[in-house]
DNA sequence: CCGGAGATCGGAACCGCTTCCAAACCCTCA
DNA sequence: TGAGGGTTTGGAAGCGGTTCCGATCTCCGG
């Protein structure tokens, strides 16, 4: 099959004008079914595809999307959570009519993706934050380009964002527990610095306050989301002997650190220690004892995105929309509630 | 900042013709210093940017490149392999002069992705197998679109691939094994359908007859290379009591999903069974024992993919060029071995 | 039988850039 | 001083589409 035929050339064999061809092309009226009909079977033997470059350039519009994700840490993509986020993006987007494609930046090539963003290759950008990074989200800012965040971001709110309640998602992990009876509960947070985290912490304390619990300072640590500060947590805590008798970790991850480490320091689980995480990765199931957590709608996170994103391109609509998804506590055997069913 | 100039606006305001912009834009000869000077000062000034669509109507070329990845599963993206893999694309990419960007595809966009594949937009491809999508890999055959394949499949080798010597690797980690004395070893295999595992296994295989020790059969299991499969398969073997010696895992997630195993069943690794993964993800340092394995230097697959393609794309040669990178044995605990410093 | 509305079609301009080519210019050397 | 060579320049034609608009065709009712 020769290819790189033009729509001239398609006119030509369809006895038809160029513009006929464009018209059936988009499902324009005001051709006729005879000339519709020819166009279409030439289009067919030839398999011919219109040229999305030079449709592009005529029409300002590429039908393209760029999610722009951060790569800090041979981390950042090494868990369950990021296949599904992605899933979400480029099924829903193709749902919707538009390409969507996927970039790493990371802090060496900051610049030139900002090359690449600003020159309208691209309808509108994913960031996917937990820590956008400055430069592009200024630069897309400063462009009124159509921009979506994944995660919250106070200092960037012109952008539509779509997220969890995280605090309700801490708050409800914390009812769970204070509704077993635990009252020595231990915090695993994440990073001071993500809004993220210090929302599952404010969920958390609500519970635990409305429940009269109180939690040791020497009970509350800071993580990094990783599973080896999971580990290292709950390893300190044994060490010195100070386990408490629950654990809230703010990632299914630093939970899974802190499952291995309870492990390996001979601690039963939950028997002697409960454990809930947050997030339901799909490995959480898996997890020995499968794990108790919250779980959040990931793959609809990236769906959501794109719906906010496809319409702000539609309608051109300026005003940033913050779309709130619903958490929901998934429990397994790693508190000790009994399960239903 | 106003912006979307034209370069017919830039062109008036140095006082020169569009051609002249076009030529220092490009950085042609025949511009005179002055003339030079002036465009690059309103450049600047308006912080202009020419359009790479309507460049690349131009010329023909988009200075783009499309790595297809498979979307099987949720798993797919969830271990410390991509992430790697996609920064040696992406930043010697970028190097190269070459913006790359990812996509999923799944089934049920096959086509469409096809679709896109196919419009020129791109100036090549990288397909990241273990399974190329058939539908995708002819399409971009019949086109002749310049393409690599990351990964062994010769029912494509009309393609270019990257790929490292996984024969050697498994051969490597065979003779680690019998150096220690190991005589009774259990075989965790990918899926016999993957030809870099039918490589693992003849690599080890060869590597035990040279030494003259024999597998039994009840000791070779094929896994899907999860951490599901190789806790399953290890559990079962418990279960029977006939535990091998020694485990030579040909992933290191299925690695882990052994250490799981037997640490739940209570051997002692690599006391009462030794250990050895294949891949070096990040997370084999960190395990308990931290893992001997088999290192892929994988950024640097994706390094070489890149550069492969772009001299294809840059020389307009077509005959594939077959890479096999060389695995590297990293001696830890998992095996026993003492380790150096 | 004619005028006019509506359907259909083709011509041409345009999107923003590259590139070929001929014209203008500037020097140098005979 | 004038021819000839090399630089520098601008004009114009593409690249492959979309879209506006005016021309043509059809068909109907008066």
């Amino acid at each position: 099959m020769e290819d790189d035929m033009t729509i001239d050339q398609v006119a030509e064999l369809a006895y038809v004008s160029r513009s006929v061809v464009s018209r059936v092309l988009n499902d324009h009226p005001n051709v006729s079914a005879e000339a519709r009909e020819r166009v279409l079977r030439v289009i067919e033997e030839h398999d011919y595809r219109p040229s999305s470059v030079a449709r592009s350039l005529a029409t300002d519009r590429s039908f393209e999307v760029s999610v722009l994700t951060p790569r800090r840490g041979d981390e950042s993509l090494a868990n369950g959570y990021w296949p599904l986020l992605y899933s979400g993006l480029f099924e829903r987007g193709l749902e919707r009519g538009y390409f969507v494609s996927l970039s790493m930046v990371s802090d060496q090539v900051e610049d030139e993706i900002e090359d690449r963003a600003r020159d309208a290759r691209f309808d509108g950008y994913v960031l996917v934050t937990t820590e956008v990074t400055d430069l592009v989200a200024s630069t897309l800012d400063a462009d009124g380009a159509p921009t979506v965040l994944i995660g919250q971001d106070s200092s960037w709110d012109a952008f539509s964002s779509v997220d969890i309640d995280n605090a309700q998602g801490g708050y409800e992990a914390g009812r769970h527990l204070c509704d077993l009876g635990y009252e020595e509960i231990g915090l695993i947070l994440g990073s001071r610095d993500l809004e993220e985290s210090t929302h599952r912490r404010r969920g958390i304390e609500r519970a635990l306050s409305e429940a009269g619990v109180a939690v040791a300072d020497r009970h509350v640590a800071e993580g990094d989301y990783s599973q080896e500060s999971g580990h290292a947590i709950v390893q300190a805590w044994a060490e010195r002997a100070q386990m408490p008798r629950a654990l809230f970790c703010a990632s299914d991850t630093m939970a899974m650190g802190a499952l291995l480490a309870l492990n390996e320091c001979g601690y039963k689980v939950p028997e002697e220690v409960a454990i809930v995480g947050f997030d339901d990765l799909p490995a959480a199931q898996y997890a020995i004892p499968p794990l108790t957590t919250v779980r959040q709608p990931v793959y609809e996170k990236g769906q959501a995105a794109i719906d906010l994103l496809v319409d702000q391109i539609e309608t051109a609509e300026t005003d940033p929309v913050h779309t709130e998804l619903a958490p929901e506590l998934v429990v397994r055997q790693s508190c000790g509630a009994q399960q239903e069913t």
